[in-house]
DNA sequence: TACATAATGTTATTTTATAACAATAAACTT
DNA sequence: AAGTTTATTGTTATAAAATAACATTATGTA
């Protein structure tokens, strides 16, 4: 379990807290009173946070959101739901389709490291 | 079979002879010396076909390629084994993870309109 | 023709991400 | 502890990707 630095910890907790994916930007408006000024900052953070596994980057929309897994530590594999209405984004426990689908790459002769899967549609509320 | 107009044949053409992935700026300076100049007109047209599902974003790379499927004529689904030596980007037939998918989808309450999947890793030659 | 709709052209701007280099801090080595 | 290396941070500037807004032209259709 690495600890993390200053700015890993500054820019985890502020996606952690929140509800929904924050995008870079919204994240450098709201870090700045905590002393990080500037992009290269937010990016770094953000860059080392995705390797360890503690976020995803969600990349049909460039937002970030805190692993909701315990099981995807080192980030190899991530799923998440999308509801084009109202936004949710949910992340899949996705034991069961990192079984299939790294057969799947077996299958089509891939060494396999990791996958992004992002699914389009309405989540139970909105359907 | 919908008919493609003048500047969404240009793009989709030079997508379509491309053994790689291209981004808009590249297919811009591309397609200037048909008359296309400016941003808007390239991703408008990039809108279009993939809404027609002749081409698809690899949002990992913010690139587009031909469809290599028959059965994606609208874009519902897709999948890319993307390999991190050589770059080379293969769409995956999708036919047995779209029902995988599908099904999963089903089953966590969605429901399902889309989804994107993106495999990393060595292809067969690289590996 | 007259009207509506879709596609195109154009300029400017916004949003997302990185390059490059200087300054500190932390981790090792002797 | 002093010296050396490595990782992290700070800072400025710029690159890359995407869209807003509005004017113009083409296309379909009543
Ligand atoms: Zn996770
Ligand atoms: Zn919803
Ligand atoms: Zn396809
Ligand atoms: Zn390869």
């Amino acid at each position: 379990m690495q600890t993390l630095t200053r700015n890993q910890q500054i820019v985890f907790d502020i996606i952690n807290k929140s509800s929904e994916p924050l995008k870079a930007y919204t994240i450098l408006s709201n870090v700045q009173k905590k002393g990080i000024k500037a992009p290269p900052q937010v990016y770094r953070a953000l860059d080392k946070l995705i390797e360890m596994g503690k976020i995803h980057k969600i990349e049909s929309k460039n937002a970030f959101v805190a692993c909701q897994n315990s099981n995807c530590k080192v980030s190899k594999a991530a799923a998440f739901s999308i509801c084009e209405s109202c936004e949710e984004v949910t992340e899949i426990d996705n034991s069961k389709i990192s079984k299939y689908l790294s057969s799947f790459a077996d299958k089509i002769g891939m060494k396999y490291k990791k996958y992004n899967l992002e699914f389009f549609g309405l989540c139970k509320k909105c359907k």
